[in-house]
DNA sequence: AACGAAACCTGCGCGC
DNA sequence: TGCGCGCAGGTTTCGT
């Protein structure tokens, strides 16, 4: 589910409810999902921030960091005391008496502590290219040349350019005008540039929408940073393009679904 | 080194 | 109603 504006959503509006709250106790439900170990050392930890790298969410405690990526359809609730549910993996006893609970239905999220430290300098957060905000056209152009890949694969290596996932990598090419099938090494400096510009600039406006979506759900139990921004071509196969009228088409680009217009990306 | 496919999971919608 | 299949916004691992 999340990309980079859902997980800084996420952020956010955890921090207007855990911060400086202590962790007195874990219940670990799924035990692939957090080792005993990790367990052991979070108890007595406090939530002194949340930060986002990417699309990964990171709890700065006293020693440590819990990095946490949601994958799929992670997800985070506050909650007291109600019957813990089904696909809740993890329940995080916070001091004030109220849970923080992750809820993951295909369970492909994961848990990474670091000591504070080395959170930026071992897997996976060492592994991560530069977000779209600072990373330099001219920088992504030249990586570009070389790679004999589909440039949409491209801007979803996070290795490369961290954030940008398969709505947002076709909803970018859209407005940057390219085909998500086109060789990477094909595309000029003028149209990484604007891969770059309109990645920036729809990120924004997806945290801006995200931001105002919860805000209006202040008092709700799920925090799932899920945005409110109108798709312009992923997820409409079949529908009409609202620039140029033609219809949507789609295509498995290395493995996933991608959404394009042919007559308005080239 | 670099690429694509498979694997990790569960639930949902669709066609028969 | 029930079953099988395809599909889902991500990442890592494995084989070529």
């Amino acid at each position: 589910m999340p990309e980079l504006p859902e997980v800084e959503t996420v952020k956010e509006t955890l921090k207007t409810r855990i911060l400086g709250l202590k962790i007195v106790d874990i219940e670990i439900y799924y035990p692939k999902m957090m080792s005993d170990n990790t367990k052991s050392l979070l108890v007595n930890q406090t939530i002194l921030d949340i930060s986002r790298l990417g699309k990964y969410l990171i709890f700065n405690l006293d020693d440590y960091d819990l990095i946490s990526h949601l994958r799929m359809e992670g997800r985070y609730y506050i909650k007291t005391d109600e019957p813990v549910l089904k696909h809740e993996h993890v329940v995080f006893k916070l001091s004030n008496g109220q849970q923080l609970r992750y809820h993951d239905t295909r369970k492909f999220g994961t848990f990474d502590l670091r000591i504070k430290g080395e959170t930026y300098h071992t897997k996976p957060l060492s592994l991560l290219g530069k977000e779209p905000f600072t990373m330099d056209p001219v920088e992504f152009y030249n990586v570009l040349r070389h790679k004999d890949r589909a440039i949409k694969t491209v801007l979803m290596d996070q290795k490369i350019i961290a954030g940008i996932g398969n709505i947002y990598a076709d909803e970018i090419l859209y407005s940057a005008h390219v085909r998500p099938d086109r060789k990477a090494k094909d595309v000029s400096l003028q149209e990484a540039t604007w891969m770059i510009e309109r990645a920036r600039g729809i990120l924004q406006s997806a945290i801006e929408a995200g931001g105002t979506t919860i805000r209006t759900y202040v008092s709700s139990l799920g925090v799932t940073g899920r945005f409110q921004l109108t798709l312009m071509v992923h997820q409409r196969k079949g529908e009409l393009c609202y620039i140029c009228g033609d219809e949507i088409k789609k295509k498995i680009v290395n493995g996933r679904s991608s959404f394009f217009c042919e007559t308005c990306q080239s």
